[in-house]
DNA sequence: GATGATATTTCGATCCTTAAAATATCAAAA
DNA sequence: TTTTGATATTTTAAGGATCGAAATATCATC
């Protein structure tokens, strides 16, 4: 056996890092590509945007509705943003908003019916969507994916929690 | 042993469809995560945005420097984009435009001296924070992701093809 | 040469996004 | 009750990314 097989722990290290990286740019591609496909879907399927559909996705979780700032925290963009996204929404009659009964300060974001029945139905689109991009993966290998993604989740969270 | 431990066939069906969206949140999660660190990271460290950051990585993988059109399909934008983000960047003094000696009608651009050395700078930090991003998981979680992303790829691929 | 393809830029437009300032209201202390 | 600091939201100003289509220049071929 030759002495090289053992890379010294210098070059092992610098494997390791350029591996992390690979692993990155391939995550970046898959959901790139996916995301994409997605921001395609929704534009021509239904003419609206990803953040105008992840906002009314959080609002569907929420049946009771939810102040701006809530929304602004679940969808981790700031308050401006959430306005301009609202104000969209509101004027194509998909949302409303109603002020709070217990503090005049805010509002409470819900669904309309149409914007409920819109929903439903881009949701599930984007469901199969979803089924066909994932095919390919058996469900052993899906199962698998997500475990590893919420080991990755944790340990991404750690770090960029830290600012 | 209860009879309905055994879903029908539509019951499973709506359940696998569901474990798909499941899974892709969880990763769109983990991208943007990543992502937004990544972007905040260039941004204060190096005050640079990340399609900047990656027309610089094409050409450092390309030495000899590469055509706006080619950079337009490795980076899946347009042409128009393209030329924005390489006039910021020739700006900046970080990349060329260079007449093609085979086509007049087309321009090799290149990472300058300066653009070369910013790139090893901040590639290095890169890789520093993806190493730290990544050190929850141990070495057969990132091969199980690397090679379950692998197959995801080809999956979507096929699906996000037809167009 | 003429003509259809190709490489790139320009133009017009839409969106997302942020940070900071402005407004209104709340809640608690004085 | 008045003041005061905190909170909820909007407004404003600015910066980019992005696209599609039209415009320009050049190529390559008939």
């Amino acid at each position: 056996m030759p002495k090289n097989t053992i890379p010294d722990s210098e070059t092992r290290a610098t494997a390791e890092h350029a591996k992390d990286l690979r692993l990155w740019l391939r995550m970046l591609a898959c959901t790139n590509l996916i995301e994409n496909h997605v921001r395609a879907k929704l534009r021509s399927d239904f003419d609206i945007t990803l953040p105008r559909f992840d906002l009314m996705s959080q609002l569907e979780r929420s049946p009771q509705g939810l102040k701006m700032g809530e929304l602004s925290k679940r969808m981790m963009v700031t308050g401006g943003n959430v306005t301009g996204i609202t104000d969209q929404l509101v004027r194509e009659g998909l949302v409303v908003r109603e002020d709070s009964p217990k503090d005049r300060r805010a509002y409470i974001v819900k669904l309309t019916a149409e914007g409920r029945r819109s929903f439903r139905r881009m949701a599930e689109a984007h469901e199969g969507w979803m089924v066909s991009l994932f095919a390919g993966m058996d469900e052993k290998q899906r199962d698998e994916l997500y475990d590893m993604l919420a080991v990755l989740k944790n340990s991404a969270a750690k770090v960029a929690a830290k600012r």
